[in-house]
DNA sequence: TTTCGTGCAAACCATTTGCAGCAGC
DNA sequence: GCTGCTGCAAATGGTTTGCACGAAA
C-alpha cells in the first residue's frame, strides 16, 4: 500500500496499454490518494485541488486524465443527475459503496450494501454481458431539507 | 386507464400547483403514452418525435416541460452517465424498472428486482431521508460488444 | 527521434434563460 | 385581464478538441 509500490503499479498499467506515466498524472492520482477514502470530486473540484498545489496543471488535462484513470480502472466515475461527473478512487474489488443523493442539497452520502454487486451479476451473466460497475443510487430529501421545503426545481 | 380519463388527472394536478394545462404539454403527455411501455427518451429525441408530428413545439418548451412533469411526478428522469438525461412515464407506483446499460453502444435494457425499492426504503429511513426514487444501473459490455471490442474512450 | 501528452483557446453539446407576444382560465 | 406559457435566440456550464510545442521512452 504504500505510495512508491503503487505508482509503480499505475505506471506499468499505463504502459501496457501504451500510455506514458507524466507527472500530471501523478499528481492527479496523489489528489485522490491524499484525499480520506471514498471521497468524490468533480473535474472542476479536482482542478481546485491542482490549483491548490500550484501543479499548473490545466482544466483540459484534468479532464483528460480522469477519463484516462477510468478507462483502465483506477478511478470510478460517478454520476449523481445533477449535471456533471464525480470521481473516486475504485478500490482494486473490495465493497463498492453506493449513494444516497439529497435532491434539495446534492448532498450524497455513502452506504454499503453487499448484495448488490452479486445481484448485479446474476443480472449481467444472465443476458451474456460482461459486467464492469454496479451503481444504486437513491434519491430524496435530507431531514433539514425537509423542513425548509427547500427542493429547487 | 383511458386517455381522457388521464388527461383529466393531469390537469388537475397541474391546476392544484398553479400551472396551466397547455396544448402543448398535452402532446408531450401523448407522445410518452404513445410509446411501449418503459420507452425512454432524451429531450432531443422527444423533440424529434414532435418534429415529427408538426406539433411545432420549440425544443425549450419540450426541456421545460420535461423538467415540470418531472417535478409533479408524471415522468422520471434517468440519468445513464451517457451526458444527457432521459425521462419515461412514471408509472404511478409499481415495479421500478432498472437498467443494464453497455458503455460500448449504450444501449439500455430493463429489468426488474423487486428488492431494490424496499432496500432503498430502509436504508433512507435509517437516516431520516424522505425516499423519493431509486436507480440501479449495471454497466458493461453486452455480448456483441465484447466480440468487437468497442468499447469506445 | 518518435509519439504521446500538455496548455491554451476555441468549439461543442445539452440545457437554461431573457424577452416580447400569446393564451389559459 | 392577469399571469403563466411559448418561441426565439442568446447565454451558460460542463466537457471536448485542434494545434503547436514540450517531454516520455
Amino acid at each position: 500500500m504504500s505510495v512508491k509500490t503503487d505508482l509503480t503499479r499505475v505506471h506499468e498499467d499505463l504502459r501496457r496499454r501504451g500510455y506514458r506515466m507524466t507527472p500530471q498524472r501523478e499528481t492527479i492520482l496523489q489528489v485522490f490518494q491524499d484525499m480520506p477514502e471514498g471521497t468524490h470530486l468533480s473535474a472542476e473540484e479536482l482542478y481546485e485541488h491542482l490549483r491548490g498545489r500550484d501543479s499548473g496543471i490545466s482544466l483540459a488535462t484534468a479532464y483528460r486524465t480522469l477519463r484516462l484513470l477510468s478507462s483502465i480502472g483506477l478511478l470510478r466515475e460517478l454520476d449523481f443527475a445533477e449535471g456533471h461527473k464525480h470521481y473516486e478512487l475504485a478500490t482494486p474489488q473490495a465493497a463498492p459503496h453506493h449513494h444516497l443523493i439529497c435532491v434539495g442539497c446534492n448532498q450524497a452520502t455513502e452506504f454499503e450494501a453487499e448484495e448488490l454487486y452479486g445481484l448485479g451479476l446474476g443480472v449481467a451473466k444472465e443476458r451474456g454481458f460482461a459486467m464492469l460497475d454496479v451503481q444504486y443510487k437513491i434519491f430524496g430529501l435530507c431531514p433539514t431539507c425537509q423542513d425548509q421545503g427547500t427542493r429547487k426545481l
